[in-house]
DNA sequence: CAGTATCCACTTAGATACTG
DNA sequence: CAGTATCTAAGTGGATACTG
């Protein structure tokens, strides 16, 4: 069909792309990291139940307390994800209310690490970036 | 209203994420990184003309080459909003047909820097998370 | 307690056509 | 050449209600 053009052209770019981040690790990693709960989850799995600043197990309620405003289906998911990864670990005790806690591995760790230093970064430069969004909204016509 | 409660509970969680955002340096720089377009950018710009790996100016034209399949819409958003952070900059020659131009600055160079640290962390760790992944599709039941 | 399932609203990318 | 404007399609997060 001549009007299929299109669509094939639009399949095959996206075929093209995907193809990309198949031999591109650091899009992959960008991908995932970037999502807005997996930071954050790491964050929190990294700083401890208590923000105690060391790393330690944390059950789900109290994960869905520390990241207030998280829905259980997006915690859910991407507690899922992050163990399908082998970034984190969950581990269920069969007590009469089931008792269900997550822990970071030695890779999730890792990742942890890596993004105290995307931070460290980021406080560096963040501020420069600012300072050139407000200049440039001065001098605006 | 009764029945805007629902709306105006999102309304707070939104603005207490929004909140969160102001104070927290790296999530804003994931949010900008993580844009599939920037990276392809900032790597094309700081790969230089011909991939020669040295950063250098690149044209409108070229870049939108380069980024195959990349929407003109998404290229000058792209493009703007990293002039506007000044992570790049654009020249433009008053020759006959325009000649626009762009090109990584000192912090657009720095965020390239970044970017690759990123790339080596990604291609150190991803093939681990991968195997992973392999491994839990297949003892999954 | 720790999820699962469903629906909805919103953002956002992309196609397309037009302009200086 | 280097964009701009508009419309539409689709992915995605969030609210909500229900379950073992």
């Amino acid at each position: 069909m001549v009007t299929m053009t299109a669509a094939q052209r639009k399949a095959e770019s996206k075929a093209a792309y995907n193809a990309f981040l198949a031999v591109c690790p650091s899009q992959k990693l960008l991908g995932r990291i970037s999502d807005k709960w997996v930071t954050l989850i790491l964050t929190a799995l990294g700083s401890g139940p208590d923000c105690t600043g060391v790393p330690g197990s944390m059950r789900y309620s109290e994960l869905a307390r520390t990241l207030a405003g998280v829905s259980p289906k997006m915690l859910t998911q991407t507690l899922r994800s992050l163990e399908h990864d082998g970034l984190i670990t969950r581990s269920v005790k069969a007590t009469v209310p089931v008792t269900v806690s997550y822990e970071l591995t030695e890779l999730g760790l890792s990742l942890h690490e890596m993004i105290r230093g995307l931070k460290a970064w980021a406080e560096a430069h963040m501020d420069e970036v600012l300072a050139n969004r407000e200049s440039r909204n001065a001098d605006a016509s």
